[in-house]
DNA sequence: GCCCTTGTTGTACGATCGTTCAATAGTGTT
DNA sequence: AACACTATTGAACGATCGTACAACAAGGGC
């Protein structure tokens, strides 16, 4: 022990962190009362005590509540987007290959879960209504349309051409992809996350002359 | 006039309507209310102004707000898959056809909408912790994959056998359509509604022997 | 040891929430 | 014309919301 305390006051009441380090943490505990409560999670109080932390914390880093849930949204998309490009790390570099990484990424956890589309789909029904989650939305999101358009590229220039044009054939995998997790974490009992990828898998055949 | 009243006083200060329709009224008013603003719409106050009624009214005609959102629900799925049965009136009776017709009613108006896909992405949002939500869920969504399954059924038997089984085939078509929803409402300038319609009839080409 | 900076606390405020309930009033029946 | 029924109103309640702010205290520099 540092600093002796007496026994019925054990300690500091609180510690001081840095500021980075203290956003970080709110901006967890934001996505963890979201996961927890649903849309009630959204609330200065829930995330106050998921934090640890005071009520009136939060608004010393963020100026207001808006702020934390767009900077929480701009994360929960890093992390998707990261997450995906991490595993295609150890993929073959073939595209095809590649691309059975990536759904194989997409239809496993952490990304396949119902709490994760819970918190997807809370921030999309934010997302009229909100600047902040439309700015964040049009800075993030085509990390990973890119990421998608990128490994079709590189399949169109590996195996010929391909039978669609590489714009339409992101948006349909994109929209098949998301179509497949909402559909899976609404009723996980109507079908296999393999049976997801399977359903991928013929789309990307689909597109091979 | 049915009975004539003073100038200053033109009329009944409100009309008694049957049980029915005022709860049709209010269920309407609900969905409207959502439309305007979002899920902050889902407010005895918000919806009571929207239908024209008194706070207390809601009350009387639902024990509970949750209540009212969960018709309200079902009224919205009902609605989606009634005008998509109405679409296929007027189509040809070869299966190819009536899915034609559904593809194009999928995306146009009043579906296609952002407005409506809010309302979509709010209702989703309150499933995982409301046991109403997820009762009506299971209760109507079934109408929806049920519909679509049936065409696939008619193509299987008119144009010989499907590359893929019937319940997958329907699961992947339901997931890209409604995932092509997403996308376009999302940003609709990224593609256009007919290119939608083209992906998915694409779908079905590949599913075709 | 004291001081300074500033991260942190917790109360307070006004607004809005869902719900209750006594009073009101429209409408059909007698 | 008086009545009964009940749809409807609107005030009131306690709870919770986001934010503001004065007071506190932790931790580093001297």
């Amino acid at each position: 022990m540092k600093r002796a305390r007496k026994a019925r006051n054990p300690g500091p009441r609180f510690e001081r962190k840095l500021a980075d380090e203290r956003r970080q943490a709110l901006i967890e505990a934001t996505i963890e009362s979201l996961k927890r409560h649903g849309h009630e999670g959204l609330s200065i109080r829930r995330i106050s005590a998921e934090a640890n932390v005071s009520i009136g914390l939060i608004n010393h880093h963020f100026p207001t509540k808006d702020a934390l849930v767009a900077e929480a949204y701009r994360h929960f998309n890093n992390e998707l987007v990261g997450g995906l490009r991490h595993a295609l790390i150890g993929a073959l570099p073939a595209a095809r290959e590649r691309l059975r990484a990536f759904f194989q990424a997409s239809f496993s956890p952490p990304n396949l879960d119902g709490d994760v589309l819970a918190v997807w789909v809370v921030f999309w029904g934010l997302y009229r209504h909100s600047p902040d989650i439309q700015r964040v939305q049009s800075e993030t999101y085509h990390g990973y349309v890119d990421l998608l358009r990128g490994m079709l590229a590189d399949l169109e220039r590996e195996s010929g051409k391909l039978r669609f044009n590489l714009r339409l054939a992101a948006i349909g995998l994109t929209a098949l992809i998301d179509g497949l997790w909402l559909e899976w974490c609404l009723d996980p009992d109507n079908f296999e996350p393999k049976e997801a990828i399977a359903l991928c898998e013929a789309w990307v055949d689909s597109l091979e002359s």
